[in-house]
DNA sequence: ATGGGTGCAAAGTGTTTGCAAGTAT
DNA sequence: ATACTTGCAAACACTTTGCACCCAT
């Protein structure tokens, strides 16, 4: 692995997801470091998640268009509100022998799988109750 | 929903994408297409691609950067090489007992988790062997 | 001093969309 | 006849990259 150097940036981009209890995009981390920093440009922010997410010190999780990050470093899953497209994780324990089983099944070897729920959040569904009442 | 029209150019998109047994992406759809008629655009291949994945006549598999299409209906895992991008279909059984459960929990109403495992693939395995040999 | 990193802007990739003409119903 | 659909090209959204300068090591 290349030799990495330890930059203002990179540690600004690092504490700043690790500051976001939600999944923000690369976007909304920009937005959020210019606030401090208003010379940081879209193409480092980028770069360093790349970096980071290379180096398992945070994750990603590709929802719909954006590539979203997240602060935590364990294998957990995901659920998304296909209405509202909030993002949150689930603790429902990550399933090692699920990966046991498809590696001897295929031949594969794996050691991941990722998996995202999607379904309606409570909030959307009391939206839809609201609408069905107007008629 | 919206009448839909049984267009000559859906019924080929829908019959290229059923004519794969992997999983291919639009503009590989596109391609194909454009051998037997060399007018079709791609705006319309990807329209009715939306048009079929929300009849569920087809699926989708956001993978990396492209979406995929998959000719099945039925939901399933699919399975990522992370060395050659390979992707092919699961054939362990979708567990439906998850989704349930990730409700109960959540308070979600959700009725589909997507569930993709990484790992690489054996003839990837075999090329990293023969590397390994050459030093 | 060396070479990885930054800021900037331009380019890339995958997908959507506005429009006028075409066509299934 | 109506209004959904097409082909085309332009526009979009997200991400990567080339370059000259900068700075951590």
């Amino acid at each position: 692995m290349k030799p990495r150097r330890n930059t203002k940036q990179r540690q600004m981009v690092l504490e700043t997801v690790r500051s976001h209890r939600d999944h923000p995009t690369a976007d909304e981390i920009y937005i959020d470091l210019r606030q401090n920093d208003d010379k940081i440009s879209r193409g480092t922010v980028y770069r360093n998640l790349n970096i980071l997410v290379d180096n398992k010190e945070i994750q990603s999780v590709k929802i719909r268009d954006a590539e979203r990050y997240d602060w935590r470093q364990d294998r957990h899953y995901h659920l998304k509100c296909t209405q509202c497209n909030e993002i949150i994780d689930i603790d429902i324990p990550y399933n090692e022998g699920l990966d046991k089983e498809v590696s001897e099944e295929m031949g594969y070897k794996l050691t991941y799988h990722n998996t995202v729920f999607e379904g309606i959040c409570p909030s959307c569904q009391l939206k839809e109750l609201d609408k069905d009442k107007d008629k």
